[in-house]
DNA sequence: TGCCATCTGTGCATTTCTCCACCAAACACC
DNA sequence: GGTGTTTGGTGGAGAAATGCACAGATGGCA
């Protein structure tokens, strides 16, 4: 049998990936000397050199780099593990991960602080990032995800919310601009659109077909960059209802159509789907869309 | 983080695949009081039962048996990589990263052409550079240096050749010069130097030494730029005899002298020395020195 | 039913390992 | 060139993990 103390190759896995023995103990939150040793008990065992010392570091050697390789590898696999395994008991207790994008932040906020009022156990860790989380990796348990159903294999997918847009702009763009009188005639009007050139909402997708390319003077990679846009005068973007609501500096220009509507999905793992936990957290979130404005087919 | 210890990980998964307690610590070597405190923190930190507890011994349930599925994995690579890491410090194969001084190359590049075509398996890098690569940073495994004995701490070197030196010039310019009577009297010739106040190389600090300040009529600050300023009839300069043996617009105008000499040293890192791949091409090499130009003490 | 074998579980002594303080060397920067 | 910072290395005190011995429980077997 080779490695007998899998927590040195862990260590070694540290120290190859940061490249120096202080950073390693930090981020294993031990002393520095106790990288060391293990080390060197790893490489007697081994009968390699694992690293080369010198003054400014560990640099790793050919061995070094293969058990960095190996190691990476394993703590993937043993970080996806401990998610799905504290996914899966059946009690309503320890960590929930649930992930969006980040425009949902706002919605989702008070719905998740009121989950976390009705179970105090739970530790509710929420994610956004623009990339997809992925859930077959054990990432996160819950996702909230936007657009056209998922089609991962292993993911089920139900509808959340359908979430409607309006066009809203700047008390003060209207001011100097005036309100556009139809969406058939759009005058000067700026508008805020996709940089993208298929872009994915819907509303962006809309926006590109139906108002003339001259237009659309603004535009932007993430939907988080709307709403700064709007409220800086530069011209008439979408927003949500619920995101403009408190403002008083912003006006809607044109109520919601069914057409800019997006589609809300819950997804989640399947071998997490069944859990209490997962189970709970899906029903709330949809008991607690009902108090959102009246979805729109 | 999850598991912030992997040898838990590796009792529980003894004991998912042995059933029970007493087993799995035969098999680990350790007593089994160990293996029941491994398992209860794990779960702890997990939150999540990992086994079912009977008198007849453990048995793992969904969450263990994922474990188990996870950690056989890790357990096989981790085997693997021992096995690939102990028997390449015995095989010469994978990268060998070489170094030297630029003027070196055309005298090491048949030796490592040769070198390699014994052994197929192995990609020899061949780095020059005007800067010297540091091999305690793990920048390369050999390194031909000229020179000095090297006397960096961790590093080992032995004498490699002794490199001849002859004066050259261009037939052009012994045309228009005519041959210098001898190194005494050296009359109105030009010769090529360092711009160096000290110059490292044996020929050029004796050629500051012995030749009129007058007469040293160029100077390089890099000894790659001797061969072109001779074959370019600016003067008469050092090289060697296998540079020049090709060239018939060239003439030796002052055979080698020993105190021109410069001795070439094999250096290696200790860390890596006695391994087989970096032994089996040092003695290469010496082995192929010997066939060059018989050295002059 | 009684005995034995095979498990798991726990308090205590001991060994091992880890942390701490300090040192030395090298690099960066003024 | 001197100084400050970052890095690895080492011996000794303390804490944590381990091993040991023994207890308890269950199932097989005659």
């Amino acid at each position: 049998m080779a490695f007998n103390d899998w927590d040195e190759v862990r260590t070694a896995f540290q120290v190859a990936r940061l490249g120096t023995v202080s950073g390693a103990a930090q981020a294993l939150g031990v002393h520095h000397a106790t990288v060391i040793r293990h080390i060197d008990s790893l490489e007697q065992k081994l009968e390699t050199k694992l690293f080369q010392r010198h003054a400014r570091g560990y640099t790793p050697t050919e061995a070094g780099n293969d058990l960095l390789q190996v190691a990476q590898s394993t703590d993937d696999q043993l970080a996806q593990l401990a998610n799905r395994i504290k996914g899966r008991g059946n009690e309503v207790t320890g960590e929930l991960i649930i992930t969006s994008i980040a425009v949902l932040a706002p919605l989702l906020s008070p719905a998740l602080a009121a989950f976390r009022e009705e179970h105090p156990d739970l530790r509710v860790k929420f994610l956004t990032d623009e990339r997809v989380f992925r859930l077959e990796y054990g990432e996160a348990h819950v996702a909230v995800r936007a657009g056209s159903p998922p089609d991962q294999p292993d993911n089920v997918a139900q509808k959340f919310y359908n979430q409607g847009f309006a066009l809203y702009a700047s008390k003060d763009y209207v001011e100097r601009h005036g309100m556009p009188e139809s969406l058939e005639d759009v005058g000067n009007h700026v508008f805020i659109g996709s940089a993208d050139d298929t872009p994915r909402a819907p509303f962006f997708a809309w926006l590109k077909a139906n108002v003339p390319a001259a237009n659309i003077g603004f535009q932007v990679n993430q939907v988080t960059a709307i709403a700064p846009a709007i409220h800086a005068g530069i011209g008439i973007g979408f927003s949500t209802t619920w995101a403009e609501a408190g403002r008083d500096d912003v006006v809607q220009v044109f109520a919601p159509r069914p057409e800019w509507n997006s589609q809300l999905w819950l997804v989640t793992h399947v071998d997490l789907h069944r859990t209490a936990k997962v189970q709970t957290c899906l029903s709330f979130l949809k008991e607690w869309a009902k108090r959102w404005p009246a979805q729109e087919a």
